[in-house]
DNA sequence: CATAAAATAAACTTTTTAGTATATTTTTGC
DNA sequence: GCAAAAATATACTAAAAAGTTTATTTTATG
């Protein structure tokens, strides 16, 4: 059985992570996370011990979201071709990115680049894993006579996932949703050039 | 004659600039550029209405600089192929960004994004500027014969300028300089098969 | 070298934000 | 229906950060 104060804590956190991911964590006061809630003080902190545990646990949860939404729209395709079209399909539309505010992972990673090393070591984890997973279903689709072996896994997914996120951000910037069609475009057109 | 009171105004501007780029707007504080500095309250209250005054005057002194070291590369070049390889070696070294810290542009992108609607709006003229310009290059190569008409102007300075962008980031997350260099030989290839 | 401009020193006020304490009320789950 | 848990209301304290004031000292340049 779920109890409140579970329910409360996560609605704490899904409550602030669009927050987090417009504001940064250093834009956003506990005051923002009150009335965003509407609760008080003495509930907070019943839930978290200070702002930097509070932090932590949107960051987590923002990035555990963001990685399982991803995973779940890139395991419903079966071949490594569709997989790949999934993902690049993931930020199609930049002003609907799945939590408030763009891509939670590099709006993060900007952030916490040179300040917060405890949260900056989780992201670059997660990047790394991010690609690691991403190299496989290249890999695999290169043994199973998908592509040919002169695509490079390595080369192709650092590419695409930095052209995406990338182009997420100028987007946004811009006030545009339109380049991600083309860049999308380009970047399956790139892919298919590889297949047998 | 250039004033004791510019060039302590310039300064103030170079010193911040890094606090920024490093920590974000909302994450320095005037205590920080005080410290980085080693002025006192009254002088930098001398030069800046208020913190942000001295924040919008820092953001667009990053954003006036990285343009200018980005034209000066590019200009350098004579052909439309040279001046885009010098555009893409602009960040080959994701540790040494001209300004410490990253891209400023990025960075200021993605933290004012839905904050601060001012230096969004320009941060949002210096992507469309550059990609306006990037568009120029590459017709301007087909034009001259360089590149093939299959060239899609457009796309390319948007995909490269996203790869690029987002792959710095990556990079500084992940703490390694490494893929920087897949990326860049790959784009320098794309635009390659186009040659004539 | 005199003076106006620039910067310092130091002590403030104000505002914002984080965090604490406690008595009271509400809710929930047995 | 009742006891424990959760949340509220309210009123705090503490610390950090922004911004002001003014008398004094230093420095630049006409």
């Amino acid at each position: 059985m779920i109890t409140k104060a579970e329910r409360t804590k996560r609605f704490i956190l899904e409550t602030a992570a669009p927050l987090y991911n417009q504001k940064g964590i250093s834009g956003v006061s506990i005051d923002d996370v009150l009335a965003a809630t509407k609760l008080t003080k003495g509930c907070l902190y019943g839930h978290f011990e200070n702002k930097d545990d509070l932090s932590v646990q949107v960051v987590e949860y923002m990035l555990d979201t963001v990685v399982q939404k991803m995973m779940f729209a890139v395991g419903a395709a079966k071949t490594a071709t569709a997989k790949v079209f999934a993902f690049l399909d993931f930020y199609k539309d930049p002003f609907n990115t799945h939590i408030d505010g763009g891509c939670p992972i590099f709006n993060t990673a900007v952030e916490v680049d040179d300040n917060f090393p405890g949260i900056k070591e989780k992201i670059g984890a997660v990047i790394r894993r991010g690609q690691d997973t991403f190299t496989a279903i290249l890999k695999q689709g290169i043994q199973e006579g998908e592509f040919s072996t002169k695509l490079d896994p390595v080369v192709y997914a650092f590419k695409a996932t930095a052209a995406i996120e990338g182009g997420l951000v100028m987007c946004r910037a811009m006030n545009t949703a339109k380049p991600m069609n083309g860049l999308i475009k380009s970047l399956k057109s790139e892919l298919e050039s590889y297949k047998i």
